[in-house]
RNA sequence: GGGCGCGUAGCUCAGCGGGAGAGCACCCGGCUUACAACCGGGCGGUCGCUGGUUCGAUCCCAGCCGCGCCCA
């Protein structure tokens, strides 16, 4: 036989992603061309993935299966634009930039142009550099880490267009995160509050409802009594602590018990503080004594209770987690003070034991604390319990208190297709449980800065209420560095002068604008107007409630429009024992080995295994069914090249039952595997191409092979179905395997097959207009009883057999006996006899 | 406590109103001019449990049990 020059001698999959992600670069095949009209682009809002870590087998699984829509889509006549970002933008970047540089920002510092970092970096001595340094610093340092990382995803054939990477932490889109800001805040949709805010004393920063979470922990009741004029009154409380911060005890407004005590006031025990007993019908009868102490501020309850209570504030539990060291005014008598000078610095823990032995010692601990657990609320990344603590703070409306906008938000969620659909739920339970608007700065160093100043009044007190905003072509701006138009640095901090924000947004509130940011909200309206709304978010479904609600609300402020029209959410990865994979239990799977003995094709066969939505287990034998179906891929085409294929197949040779059968499966194959694709599933798409392969070459090849090899108008339909099959069956596989069938394809194709044309049902199934599958199905049936005869006998499968008997119904002889001839090649049956009898098929092998 | 999802062969999973399926694993056989890193054959399941709807239920409905996730 004579293969095409273009094929190699012995096919291989090593070594083929070296080759065609090179090609594919110097080819431009993934170029995006912003030339196309609006309705022929595809546009997919990428998740920048933390550049600082190393690529996980998680980033594969979720981003291969968004990669095989896009690549679908391209395939379907869509130009699809497909940016890549990195977001280097927060806490990670900020360790290490501090450990690589001997560094540490101080957002107090002024820039300072001349710096250079120390050459000989000491961790145990950081210098102190100024905010816009340590940005430059990040800068560097992720640029580096990014050409490496970059170069992975490029293994791993995401056909993103390389030319249009961003950085997080970029000066593009730290420009677009303060402009939408400043727009947030002219249309009154960002306000500034002093408020009881949820805070983390270990990062001591404010953090939001989205980044909290409720861990069980070990605590007490603790037994105590308040002295009453008719006796003591005992509460229960997890925070004895808090005692010094009580401004009155609460029970329900029907609970009998307490009724003659409303109106009254008690004495707190050791410090001796007159507080009121008040009724609201937060405080439930069946939990402790059925009374509370109100503090400012044990939990959120306190806040509301002191909100709608209109309560005094006293407040001990400062910033760092401590008490405050100096006795608060209302603590001044001499008992009070005295007590609490015991506590006065001490850690919340170590104040807890402290006051828990003084109230023992006094004698207002009604028997020994009751153990218990219960659920604390922490910060995402934090270690301690969160506290309530009062600051003032930015905010976004995101609905938490604003009953139109909530609803307005709900709709949105109800115009977004959802893949896989109920994920819905998870975004409207979080919409409809949100408590208060978004808390959108944060008290740490490396973000993007709050782009707002303030004036200085005459003895230097900040005009919080009306900040000075900066121009929108002097974006981005760093307020600690930078000064507001009409003042110079000199009158920073003086009184007549100004103050920068020293706070910086929320990471969410930057990567809420991606599609603003990758499209060119700020920098290409012209490209942003065709580009969004997008038309897929892919996320995973745990930050549903941060990133995509965020970016919805964004979107939904700012353009009054859907920012996409579908999200598909992917599951989790999970390990062999189906824990997730989670960088703190140990159990990540990196990709570099499982790539090496794999390959990229396998590894993305397992990816598109998995559902949307639904969790996938890592296993080694997944990985190998797909290397050997990438394997069968090269040795069934080096066949099907060898007996003779062509781009230009000539239909009207297709005269063959066989062909014409296997055409009319194909063509099933093809619209059921492009319906699967419209409706996002690329693993049913996968699945049913697969099994028509692997038919494809255990039956059909087998049975045409003969022929094939033949000679003549039988060997020419051959040729021409397998090239029509050929042909189709590459494309399908294309968008999970690229580089295997990109390989095969380039033996005979011109062109990419990532950009050649996705395969029609209907192109396919016209030339052989009423042919159905069954002669093939039959004929595969029939194959596979002579196969089993011989396999009874243990013999080979090249055993001649003398005749064979299939026994059945007209209605399944009839299409059969056009294959006869390829039956009797590929089974070396020297004789067939045909017998109608009975409803079911037999078969009768004589060896 | 509320919500969502999932329980199908030893394992990983498709199927979701009329036949219980695939791959892997296991067992048996075969060098067959595309492929021995291959091919062929076989074994294997009260489709979580209990009711209901239906001529008919793995599939729809209800309850229960178990697992996971999200939110309190």
């Amino acid at each position: 036989m004579s293969l095409p020059s273009r094929m190699p001698e012995k096919p291989s999959l090593d070594g083929l992603e070296d080759t065609w992600v090179a090609a594919w670069e110097k080819d431009q095949t993934y170029r995006f061309d912003r030339t196309a009209p609006r309705e022929r682009i595809y546009a997919i809002d990428t998740p920048p993935p933390t550049a600082s870590g190393s690529l996980s087998i998680g980033h594969i699984f979720s981003y291969t299966q968004t990669d095989a829509i896009a690549r679908y889509q391209r395939m379907r006549g869509r130009e699809v634009f497909y940016p890549i970002g990195w977001d280097d933008n927060g806490l990670p970047t900020e360790r290490r930039v501090q450990n690589v540089y001997g560094v540490r920002c101080d957002p107090s510092l002024p820039y300072d142009a001349d710096f250079t970092p120390p050459e000989k970096p000491d961790a145990k001595r950081q210098v102190s550099i100024s905010r816009r340094s340590f940005i430059e610093l990040c800068q560097v340092q992720t640029t580096e880490d990014e050409k490496e990382f970059e170069a992975i995803w490029r293994l791993v054939g995401l056909s993103v267009d390389w030319s249009r990477t961003y950085q997080t932490i970029g000066a593009d889109v730290r420009a677009t995160s303060q402009r939408a800001f400043l727009r947030n805040l002219a249309r009154g949709e960002a306000y500034q509050a002093l408020a009881p805010t949820m805070w983390d004393v270990d990062f001591r920063s404010a953090v939001a409802q989205a980044e909290m979470e409720d861990r069980e922990r070990a605590g007490a009741f603790h037994r105590i009594g308040f002295a009453g004029g008719a006796g003591p009154v005992y509460i229960e409380t997890t925070r004895p602590e808090l005692i010094p911060a009580c401004v009155a005890l609460v029970a329900h407004p029907d609970d009998e018990r307490y009724q003659p005590l409303f109106g009254q006031t008690v004495r707190t025990p050791l410090f001796d503080v007159e507080v009121p007993v008040v009724a609201h019908h937060l405080a439930e009868p069946d939990k402790g004594s059925g009374i509370a102490m109100i503090c400012t501020f044990g939990d959120t309850n306190d806040v509301t209770w002191w909100r709608e209570l209109q309560l005094p504030t006293h407040a001990v539990i400062g910033r760092d987690g401590r008490f405050a060291a100096q006795t608060p005014e209302w603590l001044r008598a001499d008992a009070a003070a005295s007590a609490y000078a015991e506590l006065a610095g001490k850690t919340v823990f170590s104040a807890q034991q402290r006051i828990v032995e003084m109230l023992g010692e006094s004698g207002d601990l009604d028997g020994d604390p009751k153990p218990i657990t219960h659920s604390v609320k922490f910060y995402e990344r934090g270690d301690r319990p969160l506290e309530v603590v009062t600051s003032r703070q930015w905010y976004l409306r995101n609905g938490g208190r604003d009953a139109g906008l909530r609803a307005a938000l709900l709709d949105r969620g109800r115009e977004l297709v959802w893949h896989p659909a109920h994920m819905r739920h998870r975004y409207e339970h979080w919409v409809e449980g949100l408590t208060g608007d978004w808390l959108v700065s944060r008290q740490r160093f490396f973000g993007v800065p709050i782009p707002l100043w303030y004036a200085l009044d005459d003895v230097g007190v900040p005009r919080f209420e009306s900040p000075l905003p900066p121009a929108d072509d002097a974006l981005p701006v760093d307020p600690s560095s930078d000064a507001p138009a009409g003042y110079d640095e000199s009158q920073r901090g003086q009184p007549g002068g100004f103050v920068g924000d020293p706070d910086i947004l929320d990471t969410w509130a930057t990567s809420s604008l991606s599609p603003q940011f990758s499209a060119g909200w700020r920098t290409d309206p012209e490209l942003f107007a065709k580009i969004f709304p997008m038309d897929l978010r892919p996320q995973g479904h745990d930050i549903i409630r941060t990133w995509l609600f965020s970016t919805i609300v964004r979107s939904h402020l700012e353009h009054d429009a859907l920012p996409w029209r579908n999200a598909a959410i992917s599951g989790f990865i999970l390990d062999p024992h189906r824990k997730e994979m989670h960088k703190s239990k140990g159990n990540v799977v990196t990709p570099r080995e499982p790539l090496q003995r794999y390959g990229v094709d396998a590894l993305r066969y397992w990816a598109c295994s998995g559902r949307l939505g639904l969790d996938l287990v890592f296993e080694d034998r997944q990985l190998k069914v797909g290397r050997r179906l990438a394997v069968k891929l090269l040795n069934a085409s080096r066949f099907a090249l060898g007996i003779g294929v062509s781009v230009d197949a000539d239909t009207d040779a297709i005269t063959e039952p066989l062909d014409r059968a296997l055409l009319a499966a194909l063509a099933g194959v093809v619209a059921d595997a492009t319906s699967s694709y419209e409706n996002y599933n690329y693993a049913a798409a996968l699945e049913r191409t697969e099994t028509f392969f692997w038919s494809l070459c255990d039956d059909y090849l087998e049975l045409v092979k003969g022929r094939a090899y033949q000679g003549g108008p039988g060997a020419e339909s051959a040729k021409a179905t397998l090239s029509i099959a050929l042909s189709a069956v590459l494309r399908l596989f294309a968008p999970v395997l690229p580089f295997v069938t990109e390989e095969v394809w380039s033996w005979w194709q011109d062109g990419s097959v990532h950009r050649a044309c996705w395969p029609d049902a209907a192109d396919i199934g016209a030339p052989v207009t009423g042919a159905d599958p069954h002669p093939l199905r039959a004929a595969a049936a029939a194959i596979a009883a002579v196969r089993k005869a011989k396999s009874d006998a243990k013999v080979s499968m090249r055993t001649d057999v003398r005749m064979l008997r299939i026994i059945g119904p007209d209605a399944h002889l009839e299409p059969l006996r056009g294959v006869e001839r390829d039956l009797r090649d590929a089974g070396r049956i020297a004789a067939l006899e045909w017998i109608s009898a009975g409803d079911v098929v037999r078969y009768d092998v004589e060896l």
